[in-house]
DNA sequence: TACGTAATCTAGCGTCGCTAGTTTGTCAAC
DNA sequence: GTTGACAAACTAGCGACGCTAGATTACGTA
């Protein structure tokens, strides 16, 4: 019988539209308006439905957060060039993540700043999660011995220039030169 | 007569109470228990007494946030040792911002994360905003031309480097690796 | 057709930020 | 000393939040 496969499938449909709903309201009107009033009403049901699917609000944040670093890393490996030098791989990656955290940066915040209950480096971490890191350290590796500890480094470089620079702490007009800089780190010479 | 100014006086000392009985919340049980009713409560008045003082939640925080400033900065002038090295100089900000971002989390939060209302790179900021950035601007000077973009990455290498440890995202017991790897960006060579 | 379970709903609890409207306190003029 | 005006502080409550207990409806199975 195809009928409890029929529910299954009805309700995995539901929970991608909780989380497109979400990811909506919150690249169009911000976090704060991702309510689960709202997104009861958005999938035309009650609210205690949206509790059959997630635990709590932070739960559909981290489900945004998700895609959202799937999505990351995929720029981020669109972004190396068969062509490139090595150094000219490690800034057109450095420059995809920022563009991506300044074009999204609903997205970003859900990644990065907001509760999300999503555990990193564990072992049921999703591939998601380790991909992104992955896309980098693939950039870093010809420049350094310890690779994870140069990746970790540049992503920590690369999160503060976004951070500061999204809360209008840095100037914008000079995000060339501080990638400059960046390189310099990685590459150990400028 | 001294009546009015014993009334400015004592508006003032309850203005303190609010920020400290704030800041004292959030750093026992996190901002989310710093509401508007506890402060009230902390400071023997009611709710409405509290909007007397400040606009809204988010200016609470920014008072706390901008005595973090202010401490973060001297924090970071007293890591300054006269008979150090340049680089030694670069090395011992970089710690000392570290230690304050983990040793004191929910002040780094409300500098950093929190909305607060607080205005950077105005004519009317604040000094404390601007001191830390001088610290930091003060050791990295010997080591760039371009003291301020220099100083600027330096800061979000910084800030990346508290925030994803914070959150778990990166190895903690490769911090002192990792400001290794800062401090070649910032000198130039290793 | 009757039943038991699963799915969904209504209604509401406790809490939040914030504020309208009222009461209380204080000081100056008569 | 009384009265009136203004400032200070309070009570009470609005609308919204996350979340949930308990009632109701829909539906596959016997």
């Amino acid at each position: 019988m195809g009928i409890s496969e029929r529910k299954t499938r009805e309700r995995g449909e539901r929970e991608r539209r909780i989380v497109v709903a979400a990811r909506t309201i919150a690249e169009r009107d911000g976090w704060a308006s991702v309510t689960i009033r709202r997104l009861a009403e958005e999938i035309e049901y009650s609210q205690p439905v949206i509790y059959s699917h997630f635990e709590n609000r932070d739960q559909i944040v981290g489900a945004v957060a998700l895609e959202g670093f799937g999505e990351l890393a995929a720029m981020l490996r669109a972004a190396i060039r068969p062509s490139s030098t090595s150094k000219e791989r490690v800034e057109d990656v450095a420059a995809a993540y920022l563009d991506f955290a300044f074009a999204r940066p609903a997205m970003y915040e859900a990644m990065f700043i907001l509760p999300t209950g999503l555990r990193f480096a564990r072992s049921d971490t999703p591939a998601q999660l380790r991909d992104g890191f992955g896309a980098m350290a693939t950039v870093i590796a010809p420049f350094s011995k310890d690779v994870d500890t140069a990746t970790e480094t540049f992503w920590a470089a690369l999160h503060g220039l976004a951070e500061l620079e999204r809360h209008g702490r840095i100037r914008p007009a000079f995000r060339a030169q501080r990638i400059t800089l960046i390189m310099q780190m990685v590459s150990g010479q400028l």
